[in-house]
DNA sequence: AAGGCGGAGTAATACGTATGACTTCATCGT
DNA sequence: ACGATGAAGTCATACGTATTACTCCGCCTT
């Protein structure tokens, strides 16, 4: 028994008769020509019977591997993380691999009391994560997290949701999103890691938005407000860029735009100053769908109905989406299975390969939100 | 530099010039009378100096404790779980502690390839939940976990949300919410670890939803409907007891049920039941905030003005709440304050004391979605 | 001067696993 | 018949840290 109260290989070795070598070779699969069959047996059944399971710290000391990777997100608390981990984790845990998370510190809110003393730790966080002190054997970095992800030079990283090429740094502050500035993340960067050797996982982003602006072109909008966030990041400025391009295809198509941060109050009064201009949109596409509530909000307090007198259409598609009435007309992005690409990707990686960039495409949900203009 | 490319207490002793027993004694904090003071100071600036953190793996072999908890929560992707999660995380890492997520396996949904061969992992998860195969000190369960907690008889556990003492085994199927039956959650009850000896955090459930009926009742509400979630677990059975009581309590109260799942679609059929009736309440009181969007959905097909017509409140307050029009009155649960609360009282568990059982207010939050009923 | 004592530090070891080096033994080729 | 071969295991060791037992040394006591 270890001293954690599990049994050990020399548990198990004791058990079925023979050595703790015998056992760890079995047990990590290497056996062939040099266990016999039955053997092997006796021992795996011997394993069975007595519940063991290999102690992963010390398996780790000896392999220079702790089968942990970290997960850096800004937050668990807003809804599209969630499923960003449970995707990794899911992906993770197959290959015998845990998932350990870190928030930005600022995730913290509530004041806390807790006296408890515990055992003392002189390792005290000092980064601008609040990271559980772990050895780590790659990252999994949210685009947020791009100047973080410095502290991991050496470390295996994939990036998530930040464009085909890590921008080289964060944007200059004049930068406008949706301006195609040339060098905005052409295939010249060079990520901290090296020019372009941070493999990436990324929604199709321009191609839902294109779907947006296509899906309202066709049911006859040509005066479309943009409620954009005032974030910067690629997905935004790739939203942007992809609608202003979209609209512009479109003849007679007249795009005016409006940027808010993202929450429901911000945005309402973003989309409140489309629509009180003199040539009001019919439709308004917003960044989110968070901002999408706040664009109906706006829309209500101006006794606008929708989709009668104004076309809304938000993104993401979060629980959010269809808990408003009417439900949102939006573009899902899988979430889930951009946290599972990302680890498979980063499993790839760890084990020698270079993954190949992976975009995994939105798609249109068309509900309530959306309808012909009045004409 | 060990495997991992880290430096070691090795490392640091050749920087310092002393023994790694040494550096081991100073980084420790037990060298009181054992180190002097001079040799203590040039140790931790060397340690300071090569950047060195414990290899956590190699500490927990020798110590028997991993410095590492389980969260097991339903899963990642509801809005609630993320705040608690964050909570308990903080509160770990500022004790040196690290926090492994286990989830409930039917979290997953989406499909993924996932080619990636890896290196092979011979402790397939077997149990119900897909968790990280890791060694745990103690566990942190949300009350959706009680059965899957039997199998950790011989960790310590705290239990969140989940009642004053673990109930017995899951309510006999006949069992209705609210019912108050003699022995629902006596002190009388054995949980999987013995006679009420696991600690608990609670939620003032009871207290808030006191809180909304006095809220209505203090505007004129007699008639109330109550669209509860149909789900077996003490929260939900703690509110519909606590309102039926509060409802009871004013003269002239008169309280009709319908009961649904937690979503938006099922909710909205539930309300749209309460309200079809010839008494129909002036208010509905929801479960969760999940299923007051499902009432507004109700309300809104049927003509009724909130607060106007219709007086509508919530249960959680999350994102949500304030994204619907109107804004929701609720009752806020302080959902990182629960995983901080309950990490600090596994703490306490995990060093020997026995942690007082913890109740967490609720706060009452009105908004525009009460107001008096029409006369 | 012999013995004791406390201060300052080191050597040695245990923790549980994985693996390269080694042993044992039967079989095979010549 | 004898070394070579290969199968089936075992031995010994390394991983990085925490801790116990020990050494060394100067100083004080008697």
């Amino acid at each position: 028994m270890s001293a954690l109260g599990r049994p050990t290989s020399k548990d198990v070795a004791q058990e079925a008769g023979v050595s703790q070598s015998t056992v760890s070779l079995v047990l990590g699969g290497k056996w062939t020509g040099r266990v016999s069959p039955a053997t092997a047996r006796s021992v795996r059944s011997a394993a069975e019977r007595l519940g063991y399971r290999p102690n992963p710290a010390a398996r780790n000391l000896r392999l220079g591997t702790t089968r942990t990777v970290l997960l850096m997100v800004p937050t668990l608390t807003a809804p599209f993380f969630g499923p960003v981990y449970t995707g990794a984790a899911r992906v993770a845990a197959r290959h015998g691999f845990g998932v350990v998370v870190a928030t930005w510190p600022d995730d913290t809110n509530g004041p806390v009391e807790d006296a408890c003393p515990g055992p003392p730790s002189y390792t005290p966080p000092d980064g601008p994560f609040a990271s559980p002190d772990e050895a780590i054997d790659g990252v999994l970095a949210s685009s947020m997290a791009v100047e973080a992800l410095a502290r991991f030079r050496e470390t295996p990283a994939v990036m998530l949701d930040s464009g085909p090429s890590i921008p080289a740094g964060p944007t200059p502050r004049g930068a406008r999103p949706g301006a195609p500035g040339p060098g905005d993340h052409g295939p010249g960067d060079h990520g901290p890691h090296g020019a372009g050797l941070v493999p990436t996982v990324d929604f199709g982003v321009a191609e839902g938005m294109r779907g947006i602006a296509e899906h309202l072109a066709g049911l006859g909008h040509r005066r479309i407000g943009h409620v954009a966030a005032a974030v910067d990041q690629w997905t935004f400025r790739a939203r942007a860029r992809a609608l202003a391009a979209a609209v512009a295809a479109v003849p007679g198509g007249v795009l005016s735009r409006s940027m808010c941060a993202i929450d429901a109050t911000s945005a309402k009064n973003a989309a409140g100053r489309l629509l009180d201009r003199a040539d009001r949109p019919t439709a308004l596409v917003c960044d989110d769908d968070l901002i999408a509530a706040g664009a109906y909000k706006a829309a209500r307090a101006r006794g606008l109905d929708i989709p009668g007198d104004l076309s809304v259409t938000g993104f993401d598609d979060v629980l959010l989406a269809t808990a408003l009435e009417p439900e949102l007309t939006t573009v899902r992005l899988p979430a889930e299975e951009l946290g599972a690409q990302g680890m498979t990707a980063l499993l790839e990686l760890l084990s020698g390969r270079r993954p190949a960039p992976r975009v995994l495409p939105g798609e249109l949900i068309i509900r309530g939100s959306t309808a012909p203009p009045r004409t």
